[in-house]
DNA sequence: CGCATATATATGTTTAGACGTATATTAACA
DNA sequence: TGTTAATATACGTCTAAACATATATATGCG
């Protein structure tokens, strides 16, 4: 993996970007539909950011029927995941990215979840 | 301290800033003239990030004569800390950061050294 | 005081990149 | 095949912020 300090932090400095990045590193994989909800933001606004995360190779995209699944590369380097996992710990509970995660998990119709509870 | 992770990516992300920050980190403390001939950088164009760098609350200054000190600000939270420590680990060895650092060791006449080695 | 050195700021210009809107692509299904 | 849903891209506009250059401020020293 060839990511760079400098690439990484330009693709952070970004607030769609990050908080894209605070959902996924907490739940795995997510597809565009269900960032567009939890983040509260236009679809092309979120699948533009997604194409830069991806030309970073900061994350990887796969195909799942109609959904695109996107995740973290797990193959960043060490340092690169460090920062994202403290990125994590300096976000969470804060105002914009804590209700990110909460509108997530209560979104209704979620793909790729059983629809009885 | 307050500093959020937002405003600390948006620092990180312009390369000037960055390798200020590294240099920082791995030096302890350094005034502008030295940032200057370590990065190879007008000096007005170094002040003004490093007034951005303040007013960030991710520096501190200090005047000591004619010179001025900046050195990261030690009150950081831990994930902030924690993020410039991995950020230098990922920029070690590498093309701009490492010139950055021989540059400053090889600097002539550094205040603050002795003049006989 | 007057001059030199170190640093800071002000100003006008330029550019990277984020934005909204419209449209293209791709897959599922009838 | 046509239709709908999910996603991607293209295009023109706008803004934040970086830049170079000039100038202001502050300190030390003769």
């Amino acid at each position: 993996m060839n990511i760079n300090t400098e690439t990484l932090f330009r693709m952070l400095a970004d607030s769609t970007r990050l908080r894209t990045l605070m959902l996924l590193q907490a739940h795995g994989e997510l597809c565009v539909c269900e960032l567009s909800h939890a983040l509260d933001l236009s679809q092309p606004k979120i699948s533009r950011h997604l194409a830069h995360l991806r030309e970073s190779a900061l994350l990887l995209a796969q195909r799942n029927g109609q959904w695109m699944y996107y995740r973290i590369n797990p193959e960043l380097p060490d340092w690169a995941q460090a920062i994202l996992q403290h990125a994590l710990s300096g976000s969470s509970g804060v105002p914009p990215y804590h209700r990110d995660q909460q509108a997530l998990t209560a979104m209704p119709n979620r793909p790729g979840m059983s629809c009885c509870a």
